[in-house]
DNA sequence: ATCCGTCTTGAGACCTGTTGCAATAACGGC
DNA sequence: GCCGTTATTGCAACAGGTCTCAAGACGGAT
């Protein structure tokens, strides 16, 4: 028994993906692995920051949105962008989803299976373009809203 | 023959819009307003704020995007954001389409006709959802990139 | 245990917008 | 033409992110 070398563990599978590339395991990269594996849901940058100086009250916020950038290239989360154009973090590979949000109301809603391949579907077989399903948002409004504004001549 | 009041001159459209809703019509916004019916393709907002000041050099950055914020209301002109998020314009109503960008190479394509119904329309049928097809941007590996990267496990 | 090359960090400047607020100026009424 | 109301502007601070570069620290090799 080696608890040390658990092949569950996330946070030493994600240690030894950055060192089977050359990259290096250091306290400010383990920190946001720790928040990231504790997160759930849409978390944005900032609020990742937060968490991570709780850990490691001496991260900055290069360092998160480097490291971010990283681990999406590594395959372990994902962003999209909210309706200021914040950025949205998603740990993988629990949902891999689009978002549909409304510009009126702000609700959002997740875009994923059937519905999505209806998105996605036809630009890969006519264009054989591969979409990035978990950083679309699709913006419009929700059956509610559009009835209620008056005769909008744009979108 | 009134040259001035001009049915066909946009401009004076634009101004009438504006009073017509209680809103004054400036030196600021007619500046923009030229920039904007001189302006073809994709257009970002620094692009405008810098022609803006050709016609009117006092213009200033928080001016111009709000202006544009007004005139997105008014349906004159839409936005969408290219891969580094910046905001990129289009004068209505001369293309209605949405974006299609690779990640890789960094080319873009328009989505249009029925390539965007196919897209938009099972979101309206099954949701009522009426998509923003003017801001959407979709983004993924094109054809010829997809082919060249290694397994990419994202996406 | 120490060395060293190279990766990573932190600080701060920078970029695209957005927002609060006081000063300014459209414009309808007189 | 003036006035007063109220929309708009300009400024400066702010916010989320990115970028540069010198200083620091991983970690393989010895
Ligand atoms: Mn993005
Ligand atoms: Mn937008
Ligand atoms: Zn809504
Ligand atoms: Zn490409």
């Amino acid at each position: 028994m080696k608890p040390t070398t658990d092949k569950a563990d996330p946070i030493a599978r994600a240690r030894d993906a950055f060192r089977a590339r050359g990259m290096r395991w250091t306290p400010q990269r383990r920190a946001i692995l720790e928040v990231l594996v504790g997160a759930s849901g849409h978390v944005t940058g900032v609020e990742l920051i937060e968490r991570a100086r709780l850990r490691d009250s001496e991260t900055t916020p290069s360092t998160v949105y480097r490291t971010l950038d990283v681990l999406e290239e590594l395959g372990l989360v994902s962003h999209s962008h909210g309706h200021d154009g914040r950025e949205e973090f998603h740990v993988w590979p629990v949902s891999r989803h689009g978002h549909l949000a409304c510009e009126a109301c702000r609700a959002t809603w997740e875009i994923e299976g059937d519905e999505a391949l209806a998105i996605t579907g036809s630009l890969t077989r006519k264009r054989g373009f591969v979409v990035n399903l978990s950083h679309l948002t699709i913006s419009g409004l929700c059956s509610e809203c559009n009835g209620r504004t008056g005769a909008n001549p744009g979108l």
